[in-house]
RNA sequence: GGCAGGUUGCCCGAGCGGCCAAUGGGAGCGGACUGUAAAUCCGUCGCGAAAGCUACAGAGGUUCGAAUCCUCUACCUGCCA
């Protein structure tokens, strides 16, 4: 007897191993496919800041990640089901991710900045960012968030984050998880994983409620977390592996200096034939430590951020647009670089553009920061292809922070 | 010509007898940024390593003590002729 296999639209093979963790693979959507590993910039509005669409096409981005809670404080879910989803709204014909707003449990509540970036060995659950203001709070239930546009008081549940994020329609989406903080204490580690193995089933089960009534296929992939703890990271993995979700998200506040355990402990636990992205993730160094511990894909806005903010990447490290010593440097970031700005604006250009505060400043510097990013994890991919993928990571890193 | 007001560090601008090397902005210089409350935020910002030195238009004066009070000079700005 034959068993009917329903095309899904959304797959994924792994095409090649490297010697460790490390591999090489196809992600495939209903709006395109996706070579891993892969960097997905973020377009957390509906928009990657500064740049234009077309651009992210050109530079070579294969995919686009939102999120959910700001698109459903505007312009609303609706407004972008309505034009067609997220994709067809923002003008990104490729396949897009959404996020599931899980994030800002954690930076409109407990944390922000230093508090996610570093752990001060301190553990306080309730730690707060010095001057700023608690506008998320968690229960065992969902999340009451206090919006940072308005003021408005709005509820988001792992169904609620699921209906918002099948209303947006990206190709693939993320299930409701909390993200804790560095500061947060082991016993509500422990208690927030639960929580968070509890949404994903919660969401699961609104996911598939939600699925036929929407065309084409979202894939739902499941977040782990469990800090910096091996035994929760394992456990959190086995968990989710057990559950019906096309791919898996590590998430949560990782200092860089764990980043290879962590993912080495949940990719250990997940099955080889499911993508996994690594949430947040974005700095050269930790993305060639991802990578070498098996993640697939990964997000970051540290490219466009830093851009807009004038520092930009070279093989020779990052370096800061504004200094000085740019002011007649009249030659590219990266003379390497094949980006748009890098083929036609100089360094001095550059400087000029940031200190006059034109819009171009960030707009060129984004595009080459994403390009640049988007290059480095295509080079891992080819590297992983062909075997020499620990020989790119030295060589390059080695370079990278020569100056540090 | 008369009357009134003003001149502060690179710029704008507060200070109106001691707590003033002098509040704030800006510029300059440097740093941070990891599922974006971020075209944001932080530091520094007269010289000197320090003791200390030089500074609030210029000169002189009053006072234990002045950017702050008085006199004159220079320049600027209003209003009236």
């Amino acid at each position: 007897m034959l068993s009917r296999v329903v095309d899904t639209g959304f797959s994924f093979a792994v095409q090649a191993h490297a010697g460790g963790r490390a591999r090489a693979g196809e992600i495939r959507t209903p709006h395109g496919n996706i070579k891993t590993p892969a960097f997905i910039p973020v377009g957390t509005k509906a928009t990657v800041k500064a740049v234009l669409p077309e651009s992210m096409r050109d530079l070579g981005a294969q995919a686009i990640l939102a999120n959910a809670y700001h698109l459903y404080l505007q312009p609303g879910a609706d407004i972008v089901a309505e034009a067609g989803g997220l994709g067809a709204f923002m003008n990104w014909p490729g396949p897009t991710f959404t996020d599931s707003g899980g994030f800002q449990v954690m930076s409109l509540g407990a944390g922000f900045k230093k508090v996610l970036a570093m752990d001060s060995g301190h553990r306080d659950d309730d730690v707060i960012a010095e001057g700023k203001e608690r506008l998320a709070r968690v229960d065992d239930d969902g999340v009451t968030f206090r919006s940072h546009l308005d003021g408005s008081e709005h509820r988001f549940t792992p169904e609620v984050s699921m209906q918002v994020q099948h209303a947006l329609g990206a190709d693939i989406i993320f299930a409701f998880d909390e993200l804790t903080t560095l500061n947060n204490t082991f016993d509500y580690q422990v208690a927030s994983l639960e929580r968070t193995r509890l949404w994903a089933e919660r969401c699961l089960i609104e996911h598939d409620r939600l699925r036929s009534a929407h065309r084409p296929y979202q894939a739902l992939f499941g977040v782990i977390q469990g800090a910096q703890y091996e035994d929760l990271r394992r456990t959190a993995a086995r968990d989710l592996a057990g559950m019906a979700f096309d791919g898996y998200g590590v998430g949560g506040a990782i200092e860089n200096r764990n980043l290879t355990d962590i993912v080495g402990w949940v990719t250990d636990e997940l099955p080889d034939d499911r993508p996994r992205h690594l949430l947040g993730i974005g700095e050269p160094g930790d993305l060639f430590a991802g990578v070498a511990a098996g993640a697939d894909t990964f997000d970051c806005v540290s490219p466009s951020r830093e851009a807009r903010n004038s520092a930009v990447y070279s093989p020779d490290g990052r370096f800061n647009l504004l200094a000085s010593t740019h002011r007649r440097a009249f030659e590219p970031i990266d003379p390497t670089c094949d980006c748009y700005t890098c083929q036609h604006y100089t360094r001095a250009y550059l400087h000029h553009a940031f200190k006059a505060k034109e819009m171009v400043a960030s707009t060129l510097a984004t595009i080459h920061n994403v390009r640049f990013t988007v290059r480095l994890v295509g080079a891992m991919r080819d590297a992983i292809i062909s075997g020499e993928f620990s020989e790119l990571r030295t060589e390059f890193l080695s370079r990278y922070y020569a100056g540090r």
